[in-house]
DNA sequence: TTGAAAGCGCTAACAA
DNA sequence: TTGTTAGCGCTTTCAA
């Protein structure tokens, strides 16, 4: 039974060997005879010998592992997101620590320190709600330890080894509305979330200018912050059906909202799009189950893993042009037009 | 700059004292003076040294580690699998290695080796859709790594160290058409994925013994084997209302197949639930956003996360009452009542 | 209460 | 082409 596991000097004392060929045989080093090769790699595959990477990464100073840090590993964004680093992270044969701080400072700390403790040779972090205080990436920083926020990024903190990589939510905001008008709507309600939430705010923003930029007016009536979910999104929408100011779109800063607006404008007898078109933004998976479909913004969010590790790439050592100054990247999302928007044939 | 991480030689040298004290400062052993332990965590605090516990678990043979390999880390139910899995894990003091991959047999090989490289003191694994061969568990097995199976397991693979969790399919659709015998429903139509596929053969079986047990004839017009999708659904649908023996309801084997099945009949004019009774299995996001709600299993993701880890934990080393045969653990669902299936008030 | 010394498994100079 | 030796940073006996 407990077969203890075989190491590299079992396999040189059984071939009478030294443990450096081994190492060497193993690694498939070109001054070690093809002979002995063979007999190395035969009897490592009998022993079903695991190289122990631990040790190898000590000796080296080289873990070969990627710590990501994100608030939730359920939901949509973040699996996705983590999916894009785990592709592009194993393509340039580094390994993914991931960890999860449920939107909590302290466990954010504390995954930082566990990261930072299994010697990740980079760290890829999108920040929790809560945290303010951002000390415990100092110590990323002080250790020279390449650093990319992404989505959530903190703001201010730069540093040699620090980038960051985030969606262009203000554009997407803007081109959606910019949809809503050419379809033909004028008078365009907008759902927030918590306006010094960084993402609400700049889609609120595009969602401004869009309008000024097509000669719309801003109907403050018309905006309606609120924590934005399925029952609020219904609320707002009946709440405003009773204004004398009826909008004849919605543009819900997240699908949740979108699906309840919709539901109340159904229920009131409306058609969508007809009588009123609704848009959201994130394309998660139900928007294209609804009925009608619902558009909506894309985020890309594979492609936001693999910028962000592409960007802490470029951060490591060895890296030639590593002395030029790490770059932010923004990424422009997709809008995707689906029925409840759909006016005119396109 | 790079500030080299500070080692425990480098305390050690700054204090005047041997590594060893400072080894035992930090840990709190209690064969040190209370002078020294503060000594040494000042400075330690000071140069912000961070255990390096790749050297650590080398020399205590221990990596504080649990692998988990699953198909994929996006979609509804890995995550919260993992969530569970995490969560648990956390609590008994173990760091989780979390790998996927992505349903094919030679990622989930090399996944296996990577995480036995690392030195995890367990794992758990869902296995891809794709694998036949299960050479690369022999490994684990033999170096006697315990192992735990979850979701999809592979039967006849046991082992001393070898357990599984898995759920009840069976009940889990027992107990839906059972519901909706109870709601009048007496033509129930059952789409299923393919039945060599495990879920569904023992949905499908739940289903047909539902029926049985409640006095109804299994209508093989009824039954419809499919790859389960939104657009399979509908198309399913469209085709049963258009036999002679049209159902009065339908469960679909998953959630994506029951939205499409209500769509098709809603867009024929029938009423869900009155005219159709629509019910799904696994309870996506989605199912509670639709109109109706649809009527759904809910599969207990975390619990089986949970249940995973505390499998593994009977396992390890250490445990006294290792010798116990470890066990299989089955898991009930719990059935969601929502609109799309109830006829009656409750 | 502290220190000396050994060694986890591996790699990489340097030597032969 | 192979071996010798040292050491990555830590823990842990054993001795003082």
């Amino acid at each position: 039974m407990a077969n203890r596991r075989a190491s590299i000097t079992d396999l040189a004392k059984a071939l009478n060997l030294s443990t450096s060929t081994i190492s060497r045989a193993l690694a498939d080093h070109n001054d070690v005879s093809e002979a002995t090769k063979k007999r190395v790699r035969e009897l490592a595959e009998e022993l079903s010998y695991q190289p122990n990477q631990l040790a190898a990464a000590l000796r080296r100073g080289r873990s070969n592992t990627l710590g990501v840090l994100v608030p939730h590993i359920t939901g949509n964004f973040f699996p996705q997101v983590v999916n894009g680093i785990a592709l592009e992270a194993s393509k340039a044969g580094f390994n993914v620590m991931i960890c999860q701080s449920n939107e909590d400072v302290k466990q954010e700390r504390k995954n930082i320190d566990l990261l930072m403790n299994s010697q990740v040779e980079g760290i890829l972090v999108s920040v929790s709600n809560t945290t303010q205080d951002f000390g415990h990436f100092d110590a990323v920083r002080s250790q020279d330890v390449p650093l990319v926020f992404f989505d959530r990024i903190v703001e201010g903190f730069r540093g040699n080894n620090v980038s960051a990589v985030m969606l262009d939510d203000y554009q997407g905001a803007y081109q959606l509305v910019s949809h809503l008008i050419e379809q033909g709507c004028t008078r365009i309600a907008h759902f927030t979330g918590p306006l010094h939430i960084n993402i609400h705010k700049n889609r609120h923003q595009g969602y401004r200018d869009a309008l000024t930029a097509h000669g719309l007016e801003i109907d403050e009536d018309l905006i309606s912050v609120m924590e934005l979910n399925q029952k609020t999104g219904t609320a707002a929408m009946k709440r405003m059906l009773k204004q004398s100011n009826v909008p004849d779109a919605v543009f819900a800063s997240n699908d949740l909202a979108a699906v309840g607006a919709m539901q109340a404008a159904k229920a009131q007898g409306l058609r969508v799009p007809q009588d009123m078109a609704i848009a959201g933004f994130s394309n998660e998976v139900f928007t294209s189950l609804t009925e009608p479909t619902i558009t909506t913004v894309d985020q890309g969010c594979e492609t936001m893993g693999i910028s962000a590790v592409r960007l802490l790439q470029k951060m490591l050592n060895g890296n030639p042009d590593r002395q030029a100054q790490p770059r932010n990247v923004v990424l422009r999302p997709k809008l995707l037009v689906r029925e409840s928007s759909l006016r005119k044939p396109e």
